[in-house]
DNA sequence: AAATAAAATCGACTGCGGTCGGGTTTTTAC
DNA sequence: GTAAAAACCCGACCGCAGTCGATTTTATTT
């Protein structure tokens, strides 16, 4: 049988990955060491290194677990028919809510999501594939109820707004808004912006003509 | 005189920043060692944390420099009659051009603009405040035009522009994009979906009644 | 000018992320 | 069953960022 081998090796990753759940948690990523992760999970430190190629993948792999149930959660909360803006909020604040729990988490994520070290390690595009997954559904939906253009490709739009959202969070790290309540706030009128454009509502090659 | 100290302080800060340019430019931000550095400019490893409290700052002072330069330029070459998208994309563009130059250096500015680890370093906010000065009275004029809306804040129209380049940016460097002609197609994409906006042309409130 | 206080400089030291070569276990070949 | 090959595991080791207390340099007081 070839599956002794394999199966083998998916125990000690769990255990890493569990190993990791439990210390991230407990005490945060930077202060966490390799050879206590090492130690808890019951192997040598090497073998992490055959497993994980740096310590901000095993970061991500942890965070792909988070992830995964928060997203249910935030499907399962959203009302495919409330207006898109609602739909939204609900779904940014929500990532918000769970980012925040832990700011060091959070800004860890962040940089390794949108700016990652390692090109050859998909986890950091798959988390952001999960974003357009989860977005263009309701986005189509939005499409049939008129309240967004049929004329854009979707994943533009889905970077479009995913790009407002990591403004807010960094205007948030950054100490330009304080409260969750001027996240909020700020972020829904980016949208709004966002929905309305910027230009005047008439475009103004045709209210030039008008004038 | 109490100007002694001082003069030898600002000396000594301003040879740490020398030894950082040469080395960093030369040999990259990861592979300069802060023993390296400290030997360069003739002092102690310890007194460079006098100096400065992290690696990093060392590396966003010496961005702040470079910056301060490239702006410049981008100002010049940039014409103030010239539709809007026009000059947002010879600004950006611009600076994609420079922090492109070398992508390690690019990605660390970029962690460390948006993400930054310390807050009571100025330095982050500093550099996005350049982009707010360059990009506010762009945007002023355009509301002369009737290019831009006049009832926005426009603190927010720059935050929401400077997100969009960030989300292209960030798409290069996870291999999204690849040349530069797609940069610079992606982005000049998003800007004319940020001006005239997601909904339908004629707002969704409005269409419904006349349905 | 001498004595005292304050500030700045230094490099040995610590702890951590990541590497590497030798040792061990599993698989394959016969 | 045994020997050769392959895969895997390990912890001593390396280089580096950042710390700390001892030491030197400058400012202040008498």
């Amino acid at each position: 049988m070839a599956g002794l081998r394999e199966k083998k090796k998916k125990q000690t990753r769990s255990a890493i990955l569990k190993a990791a759940q439990h210390l991230f948690s407990k005490k945060g990523y930077d202060n966490t060491s390799i050879d206590e992760l090492a130690k808890q999970a019951g192997i040598g430190k090497g073998t992490i290194y055959s497993y994980f190629q740096a310590k901000s993948e095993i970061f991500l792999a942890f965070c792909e677990e988070q992830f995964q149930f928060v997203y249910q959660e935030l499907v399962d909360k959203s009302d495919p028919d409330a207006p898109l803006i609602k739909q939204l909020m609900t779904i940014f604040m929500g990532e918000f809510q769970f980012v925040s729990r832990d700011k060091e988490f959070g800004r860890i994520l962040m940089r390794e999501t949108i700016f990652p070290k390692d090109l050859t390690d998909d986890r950091s595009r798959e988390i952001d594939n999960k974003y357009i997954d989860l977005l263009v559904p309701i986005l189509k939906k939005a499409q049939l109820r008129r309240e967004l253009r049929t004329d854009l490709e979707l994943i533009l739009v889905t970077g479009h707004l995913y790009a407002l959202y990591i403004m807010t969070i960094s205007a948030w790290y950054m100490g330009r808004l304080l409260s969750e309540e001027d996240v909020a706030q700020a972020m829904e009128m980016l949208f709004e912006q966002a929905l309305l454009g910027l230009a005047p509502t008439t475009p103004n090659e045709k209210a030039d003509g008008s004038k």
